[in-house]
RNA sequence: CGGGAUGUAGCGUAGCCCGGUUAUCGCGCCUGGUUUGGGACCAGGAGGUCGCAAGUUCGAAUCUUGCCAUCCCGACCA
């Protein structure tokens, strides 16, 4: 493994690429856009899954599973959904393979294995799902319906990008199905806010909570709420969405229900997701040249101690305090590794760690020890402090907590710094090229507009932010009235 | 999918233009020893379908064609 990583101001995707695959998160794998998550990178998505997951049940959510496959038929039921997937599906033809008669050790696909009907691989399952809920619901006691299900999905993507955009990625995907429109947008905005929690408190990354303009809506949804994450490079990256579905799937799949006066109408359905591409954010939220910067809550490992000895004889006495340090903070439900293996010293280690982005490393040697101290180095500051043996437990414990709230500060510190208002079109094409970040600015409300601010700057609308400050304007490109500023950027 | 670039050991590379002994060097890896407070040193050693497949040739890492993969720039997207 080379040693240095490209500098993000030389090239920032790069960068990133380097990054992803020299700490270890993930590799490219044989299959085209696909993508192997390492260890280190699966451990930390399983501390996001497990806390997800934990507050998805809090919101009283259960979990199921539901089939890769989903039948032609079924997936082009509800059209808008279909149409908007359509481009990106891989499809099941075939069930069989046969020797080539023709190309000894080879298969060929058997002609006479033609599915009868072909299978698409999900590449979100409203469908599937959809079709199953038409069997489990009669009456509106059989409602609410809140599951969730962790999964993989495909989408055939043109371009991939490790963890931003994979063709196969893993995802949580939330289908909730109630009696009435209000409890369904009720359970939209209830879930988006979980996700806004959860990406701020445990991933340290500030988001905007916002809706969707109709353009950039989930195809076949009424409404598409989401969360908004700034990168370090001024790029956008959408990390969560949660869908007010109406009655559409609803009706496609004639899912109907009695209400109390024995009226049949049909389910109001909601659908939301996060997946391996919240990595991506944290990646490019948080890290810096010299590599990765986990946030304590949900770093795969919390702390490291390394030992640093001189001859065999200190070997053993250093063991013994690192060892009775590492079984004290365990206790408290800290996760920490000492790594005592001799085939990298020590200066070798605190820089892969640094790459790795461990919040602490604890350097302990026999002059440490005669003097009672250790010395702790924080990742998110770089700075080195020599710390009293007393106590160092429970100034280890409430570091971390300073670590994660420092990281949050410091993202939003510079998110904030980076949503500028744009009054002109001159100004709004000055921050987009220079300074980056979100634009709020004017704009009259339709997709025309919309679609040719797209095509002549690249910038998207990200989000109408919710509880938008209302303030009367003129569109930056059209003139036209506003009512209210909305945000634009370029985006992942 | 369109334009550009790249592909030689785990990683980074020389050689390719102008075909010709056993494919270069560094890091890493293995063995032994000395070491260990910011990516150690000495000695010995292992490791290669030169991205894949055809073709041209007495002979291909080198020339030709096709394919695959990766990166960058577009269009699409969580």
């Amino acid at each position: 493994m080379s040693k240095e990583l490209t500098k993000r101001a030389d090239n920032y995707s790069e960068w990133y690429n380097e990054l992803v695959v020299k700490s270890q998160l993930a590799d490219h794998s044989a299959v085209r856009g696909c993508m192997v998550i390492k260890p280190y990178g699966y451990a930390l998505w399983e501390n996001m899954r497990d806390q997800l997951d934990k507050m998805f049940k809090e919101t009283g959510h259960v979990n199921a599973y539901f089939p890769l496959f989903v039948p032609k038929s079924l997936f082009e039921a509800e059209e808008a959904n279909a149409e908007g997937f359509a481009k990106e599906c891989a499809i099941v033809t075939h069930y069989r393979l046969k020797a080539d008669p023709n190309n000894k050790g080879k298969l060929i696909v058997d002609p006479d294995a033609k599915l009868e009907e072909e299978l698409v691989v999900r590449p979100t399952s409203e469908a599937i799902i959809w079709n199953t809920y038409k069997g489990w619901i009669q009456s509106y006691r059989d409602l609410p319906i809140l599951i969730n299900q962790w999964a993989n999905v495909v989408r055939w993507e043109m371009r991939t990008r490790l963890f931003l955009r994979t063709a196969e990625f893993l995802w949580q995907e939330g289908h909730t199905a109630h009696a009435t429109k209000e409890e369904a947008i009720e359970e939209t905005v209830k879930m988006v806010n979980v996700y806004a929690n959860f990406v701020e408190e445990y991933m340290a990354v500030p988001v905007v909570i916002g809706v969707k303009s109709a353009n950039e809506r989930f195809a076949g949804a009424e409404d598409t709420y989401c969360i908004e994450a700034l990168m370090q490079d001024g790029k956008a990256l959408q990390a969560g969405t949660s869908h007010f579905l109406g009655q559409n799937f609803a009706k496609a799949f004639d899912v109907k229900f009695s209400d109390k006066n024995n009226k049949l109408e049909h389910v109001w359905a909601t659908s939301w997701g996060v997946s391996t591409r919240l990595i991506g954010a944290l990646i490019m939220a948080h890290s810096d040249d010299q590599g990765l910067v986990m946030p304590p809550k949900i770093a795969p490992l919390q702390i490291v101690i390394v030992p640093i000895y001189k001859g065999d004889d200190s070997k053993p006495v250093i063991d013994e305090k690192a060892n009775s340090m590492m079984a004290s903070l365990k206790k408290l439900g800290v996760r920490v590794k000492y790594d005592d293996s001799d085939n990298a010293r020590p200066g070798w280690k605190f820089a892969e760690y640094e790459l790795k982005g461990v919040p602490i490393r604890v350097a302990l040697g026999m002059r440490d020890l005669e003097n009672n101290v250790v010395e702790v180095a924080r990742r998110d500051t770089k700075e080195k402090q020599t710390i009293s043996l007393d106590g160092i437990v429970d100034y280890l414990k409430n570091l971390l907590d300073e670590i994660q709230q420092n990281i949050f500060d410091r993202a939003l510190a510079y998110r904030n710094e980076h949503i500028t208002e744009a009054n002109t079109w001159e100004e709004f094409i000055e921050l987009l090229d220079g300074k980056g970040g979100f634009v709020a600015a004017h704009w009259d409300g339709t997709g025309d507009t919309e679609e040719k601010i797209k095509e002549l700057t690249k910038a998207t609308i990200r989000c109408i932010p919710v509880n938008n400050k209302q303030e009367a304007g003129v569109c930056i490109l059209s003139g036209k009235q506003s009512r209210e500023r909305v945000l634009f950027a370029r985006a992942y």
